[in-house]
DNA sequence: ACCCAGGGATTTT
DNA sequence: AAAATCCATGGG
């Protein structure tokens, strides 16, 4: 019987701490956006690719542990938008009483920029779920066709990457069912094959006009507007990309039609021309405010 | 225009 | 303990 295991065989991780201001780490990864952040023994655990992260709050900022170790941490930063001018884009938005007490709610939530595979995977299984489902069939999904990337990663368990197209485009859709997703399967495997078959590329959409990435989105099965911005928001960062859900649109009629109840077209054509050239921010604000406000829906319809 | 198709935590009855 | 509710897309 050995004491310690041999020195070689200690995984290896690399640390670095980040100094941070305007940044409210739980608001950004519990706001919908991404649905495998955990809490875990006092810090926020996920997997951004194939690296299995870990991020504790500090006095100052932050400190990340990453495995497998890295050098250049550009990828973290990049995901989380640490260094993007959040007052600026705060600046931008409308001066109503309810973007500046969505603001005053949660203000340092940021988007983050997910990778357009994951992103888009993830939201067609979102379509009439809740963010908890949502959890649990990503993380199926993951623990049945993802890589081991870390093997105790998580509080107990291995931390799985999340799953390529190409991967899940050899599933057949009864094995894609089985993950609970039921009738998403058949979505997310059509997605997965036109992603591995090359007939859609996921870069190209990048450098297209807001438009044509989000009409070129909704071709697929299973994606609609909704989603559609959701992953233009989400992986590309499409400022005006402005998903709206139950929850944004009873955020527009409570907070800005509370006399009379409008029409679906009247609230879209107000969220068009209101919040200004980063609407998908203010969105994400309203969605976050809206859901401290009143966290079960089921006891606020009026 | 309506109804259904998974599902499972959460809430109401 | 049992029943209703949530959620957004596509198809009949």
């Amino acid at each position: 019987m050995e004491a310690y295991p041999h020195i070689e065989n200690l995984p290896c991780f690399s640390k670095k701490t980040f100094l941070l201001q305007d940044y409210h780490l739980k608001a950004t990864l519990t706001s919908g956006q991404a649905f495998r952040w955990r809490w875990v023994e006092g810090s926020w655990r996920g997997v951004i690719g194939k690296q299995w992260v870990q991020l504790t709050e500090t006095p100052e900022g932050m400190e990340a542990t990453t495995y497998p170790p890295v050098s250049d941490w550009q990828w973290l930063i990049h995901y989380l938008q640490l260094e993007i001018p959040l007052s600026e884009i705060l600046n931008t938005f409308p001066k109503d009483p309810p973007m500046q007490a969505s603001i005053e709610a949660c203000r340092g939530l940021r988007l983050l920029r997910q990778d357009p595979w994951e992103c888009l995977a993830s939201f067609i299984l979102s379509s009439t779920k809740q963010i908890v489902q949502i959890q649990q069939i990503c993380e199926t999904l993951c623990a049945r066709y993802g890589e081991v990337i870390l093997p105790n990663g998580w509080k107990q368990g291995p931390a799985y990457s999340f799953p390529s197209a190409e991967r899940l485009a050899m599933c057949s859709e009864v094995e894609l069912r089985d993950c609970k997703m039921g009738f998403r399967a058949p979505s997310l495997r059509a997605s997965a094959l036109a992603v591995a078959e090359g007939r859609l590329s996921l870069e190209d959409l990048m450098h297209q006009p807001l438009e044509a990435a989000r009409s070129t989105l909704c071709q697929l099965r299973g994606v609609g507007p909704k989603i559609a911005d959701c992953v233009l928001l989400f992986a590309y960062g499409f400022p005006g990309a402005f998903p709206v859900d139950v929850w944004v649109h009873r955020a527009i009629q409570q907070l800005y039609f509370p006399k009379r109840r409008q029409k679906k077209a009247r609230i879209e054509a107000f969220v068009r021309s209101h919040f200004g050239p980063n609407a998908g921010y203010a969105q994400q604000y309203l969605f976050h405010y809206m859901r401290t406000l009143n966290p079960n829906p089921s006891s606020s319809h009026s």
